[in-house]
DNA sequence: CTATCTGTTCTGAC
DNA sequence: TGTCAGAACAGATA
C-alpha cells in the first residue's frame, strides 16, 4: 500500500532515471486505469517527478503534467535496455515452451505481465511499467498551469516531511503542533487515528505510519482529538516526521505487492513496531501483546498496555 | 465452492 | 457540516 515512504522512494529511484528522457512511444493496456490518450504524450520530454501526498506527478515539456496514484496495488517498474534486451533474449528461447492455466508467480515477476496498464517506452531503450493489480490505480494528464486547481491537488493537506531553509538559514517546515490543533480544533470528536490518516490534513500518511506514529507517541488510536494534551499533539507531530523518515529511509515497506523504482521490495516491515504484529509481544517489552481493532474501516495495531 | 479480508479514496445517505 | 457505510477491484486465505 504506498504511501509517502514508498511513493517518495519510487519517486527519487524514477528521478534519477528518466528525467530528461523522451517518451518515444506510450501504450495503454487498461482506459479505464489510464485517462488520457496516448498521443497526448508521446513525443514530449520528461522534465521532472515530483510528489505530492501519495500522488507522483510526473512533469512534461509539452506543458501537460501526468498525476499517478498507485492507491493499493499500483507499481512503477523501470528497466534500463540492457535488462529490456535480456529480456528480449530470454523470451525469443522460452518460445516452444507450453504456457497455460493459470498464471504462475513467474508470469507475474517478467514484465510485462497480466497486471500491466501501461507502458512508456523511453528515447534510451529503457521502458518505464505500470502495473496495478486491483485496477484502482489511475494515471491523468492535466495542464501544468492548472494542477494546483485540480480536484485530486487542490485539497490536500499539509506535507509533514517538506523542510525548508528561512532567511536565518534555520530548517523550518509548516507542519507544527499549531497547525494541528487549529485542524482538530474544527473536528473534536474525530479519532486521532483518522485524524491523521485524513489526506485534507495531513499530505501522505497511511494505515502502516500512523499506526507505527500512534504507538511511537503512546496515544491510543481511539482517543478522540479534543483529548489530546499539548505535549501529546507535540508526540504526535514527531512521531508522524519519526514514523515517515524511517519509512523512507528503509524504502518503504512490501506487506504486499509494494516494489521500488527498480523492483526492489522495501525494509521497513521488518522494523515496523504494532503494524500486523497483531498477538505478538509488544515490543517495548512491558509484557502486554499488540491488538488489532477496527478503525473507520480499516485494521488498527496497537499495544493496549503502552498507549493510552 | 463460498465467504471473508485486505486498504485508498470517492460517493451518497443521514 | 461531520460521520459512516458501501463501492470500485482482484486475489489470497479460510
Amino acid at each position: 500500500m504506498p504511501e509517502l515512504p514508498e511513493v517518495e522512494t519510487i519517486r527519487r529511484g524514477l528521478s534519477r532515471v528518466i528525467v530528461g528522457r523522451k517518451v518515444v512511444r506510450f501504450e495503454t493496456k487498461d482506459e479505464k486505469v489510464v485517462r488520457f490518450e496516448p498521443k497526448a504524450i508521446e513525443g514530449a520530454s520528461i522534465l521532472s517527478v515530483q510528489r505530492r501526498a501519495k500522488i507522483l506527478i510526473i512533469n512534461l515539456s509539452n506543458y501537460k503534467s501526468m498525476l499517478i496514484h498507485l492507491k493499493m496495488t499500483g507499481q512503477l517498474i523501470w528497466e534500463s535496455s540492457d535488462d529490456v534486451k535480456e529480456y528480449c533474449l530470454k523470451k525469443n528461447k522460452s518460445k516452444t515452451r507450453v504456457m497455460g492455466g493459470h498464471p504462475s508467480s513467474e508470469m507475474i515477476s517478467t514484465l510485462p505481465n497480466i497486471h500491466t496498464r501501461a507502458i512508456f517506452y523511453l528515447d534510451d531503450d529503457s521502458v518505464l511499467f505500470f502495473n496495478d493489480l486491483r485496477r484502482f490505480a489511475y494515471m491523468k494528464l492535466y495542464d501544468t498551469v492548472e494542477l494546483e486547481e485540480t480536484s485530486e491537488l487542490k485539497k490536500i493537506g499539509i506535507e509533514p516531511i517538506k523542510f525548508e531553509v528561512d532567511s536565518l538559514g534555520e530548517i523550518t517546515s509548516d507542519f507544527t503542533v499549531d497547525y494541528l490543533i487549529r485542524r482538530a480544533a474544527r473536528i473534536p470528536n474525530r479519532k486521532i487515528k483518522q485524524f491523521i490518516t485524513d489526506q485534507e490534513i495531513i499530505a501522505g500518511v497511511g494505515n502502516i505510519y500512523v499506526d507505527e506514529a500512534l504507538f511511537y507517541s503512546g496515544i491510543n488510536p481511539t482517543r478522540p482529538v479534543s483529548s489530546l494534551s499539548l505535549t501529546e499533539w507535540e508526540k504526535v507531530r514527531q512521531s508522524i516526521v519519526k514514523a515517515l523518515s524511517l519509512g523512507i529511509k528503509f524504502g518503504g515497506s512490501s506487506e504486499d505487492t509494494y516494489v521500488d523504482a527498480f523492483g526492489k521490495q522495501g525494509k521497513m516491515n521488518e522494523y515496523v513496531m504494532v503494524y500486523r504484529r497483531t498477538g505478538l509481544p509488544c515490543l517495548n517489552n512491558c509484557g502486554g501483546v499488540i491488538e488489532r481493532i477496527v478503525l473507520g474501516g480499516r485494521g488498527t495495531h496497537y499495544c493496549p498496555n503502552c498507549q493510552k
